[in-house]
DNA sequence: TATCTTCGTGAAATCGTTTACATTTGTCTG
DNA sequence: CAGACAAATGTAAACGATTTCACGAAGATA
């Protein structure tokens, strides 16, 4: 591969007049400009992104990181998306990051990103209080986290409204009649997890329910999980009428579980997910769920971290996106 | 961010003497080792990854390309799970470039993930005769393809055996006495659409089935062409009494078309899938599927890029997986 | 004792950029 | 016409590693 030093040299000029040109910084000559551009053309040039990001530390790298929790989840993939396009759009590449949920392997990959100096980071910490994702903010890199925030630190943010949302979604199947609400809750570490718990709890006092203890039950925020609490519940003695599954992933083990017994949805059981998927109307009925804009969450959270590598003083956004309430034909 | 140089100055010596204690090359006096160790340790000291590419050009930069047409198709998740795993153990880290089946934007991530003087790269080309894939193989760089191979070149592929598998099913189907088997078939330009249309034909000749043409529709690949094509075959005069759906998404847009229509799978029409899903159970009637173990083939594509990367010399390895029909409820 | 190895280490070049500073030339001002 | 200033360009020092070469000391060999 070519580098500057080719150019130049074919150019007749030296490194730091091609540097100008390609960054057209400061003035340089028509003519010159043109003899450089030619030589460019004619050894096909690239410039190097690694040399260029070892030199200025800082902004010019073009490169970003992403942080997440488990790529399997359809959420994700949607976020990641959202932020692609616009890392894209930017000139931006981004180094995948998905940590499985295993705080040893988040570790390790943002070790990994701080040594690849990459110009910004958008994650989603394994908890509130993630003392690493915490180290990197306070070292000063650039940081948008998404889904969860960072408890105590001052840090630009965009998620839903996650215990109103819940509370929304509560309180329509409260109002569709239903009796005995279970609910499946994501890894109780996870704030978001918490507060659909929480808008769950809130939805049923507030219409003047009794809690039933043995109607909720909580995993790991996996497929699995969902199988596994769905067969607890429906082997209750009195099991419950409907469930509100806490995730994307929760839902479809749920549904499995639920097919698989040759129950009517929403006849026997019925199902709110939180989290929608694109392809919610493929399931047999409909999935009713709660959407969260998750494509746009990650557009968001790109175009947030994009201009705080420009401006990184500019004080901390949090943006909350609203959720939507599909009502299809599961609840 | 302290650098080799201070980490030298501490424990006073030069810093070759610290890049041989990190690289464990040669003999360095044991004395002097724990005090450059301790230095490090004191210093929180990570090496740059970025100077370390700069300088040392091939394979010690860790850092690998993977290039795939649509990261909102399940199957390829699977495969970057695949290949993320390997990755991760082998302390390399992934830059995730999704083309969105797009020519212009595969052509810049390409030159980006040159510019940043990857390792390897994992590809699945946008068609067989890709000339930017290709350039880049010829350039000499470690690629791996999976899903789809590079015509006329000797390269590492990954994949299924397309065309067997597609055989199979339909026959399959056949034999199940479905008698209108259509199929929807993915983007014509990709090698493995033609694979799958072209085992779906044999297998009808081979059982004396006369090809009715209104029955083969051929799309991009996407789940909006489920809906679109799905839509069309039923509204024929004499609709089919089964599909036979191209990948992942087809199938899914194809469901959305059927549970609207509230016709009974698979006693109005049968469907059997290209591709599974993890959650494939959790629809209604659970989907009969060609299952590509997509997990590991993008687990094999990593080891051999990395057996690659470590032995540029070694022949060109094609590793045709098996598929295998998970024969569920829904044909 | 003179020479040869071996071991442990440092100096310096290199990778491909950016950028602060210096230099040259020409034009303008007083 | 001297001095100032601007435009256009070059020189060289970074950035943070790896790696080649050289060198001194110590031990081995003849």
């Amino acid at each position: 591969m070519a580098s500057m030093n080719d150019v130049a040299k074919r150019a007749g000029v030296s490194i730091a007049t091609v540097s100008r040109v390609l960054n057209n910084s400061e003035s340089v000559n028509e003519e010159t400009r043109m003899k450089i551009l030619k030589a460019i053309k004619e050894l096909k040039y690239q410039p190097s992104r690694v040399a260029k990001r070892l030199r200025s530390k800082t902004g010019a790298g073009n490169l970003l990181g992403v942080l997440i929790p488990d790529i399997q989840n359809p959420f994700y993939v949607d976020v990641l998306r959202g932020i692609e396009d616009v890392a894209y759009q930017n000139n931006y590449v981004i180094i995948m990051c998905n940590f499985s949920q295993d705080e040893k392997k988040e570790a390790m990959y943002l070790e990994i990103l701080e040594s690849e100096a990459i110009d910004g980071l958008i994650a989603a910490p394994a908890n509130e209080d993630d003392p690493r994702v915490k180290k990197i903010v306070r070292n000063g890199l650039p940081v948008v986290c998404v889904d969860r925030g960072l408890k105590g630190m001052d840090v630009d943010v965009v998620w839903v409204n996650n215990e109103e949302s819940a509370y929304q979604a509560v309180s329509y199947m409260i109002e569709k009649g239903y009796k005995r609400i279970a609910h499946i809750g994501g890894l109780p570490t996870i704030p978001s997890s918490r507060l659909r718990l929480d808008g769950y709890r809130k939805a049923l006092e507030d219409h003047g329910i009794q809690i039933d203890d043995s109607l909720i039950v909580q995993g790991d925020s996996s497929y699995v999980s969902g199988i596994q609490y769905t067969t607890q519940l429906l082997d209750l003695t009195t099991p419950p009428d409907a469930i509100f599954t806490g995730n994307n992933l929760i839902t479809l083990g749920a549904l499995e579980v639920i097919n698989g017994r040759k129950l009517q949805i929403p006849g026997d059981i019925a199902v709110l997910g939180f989290d929608d998927m694109n392809w919610s109307n493929a399931l047999n009925p409909p999935l009713t769920a709660v959407r969260q804009p998750a494509y746009e969450i990650g557009k968001r959270a790109g175009e947030l971290l994009i201009q705080r590598i420009n401006d990184p003083k500019r004080p901390a956004i949090q943006m909350t996106l609203n959720s939507e309430l599909k009502v299809r034909q599961s609840c």
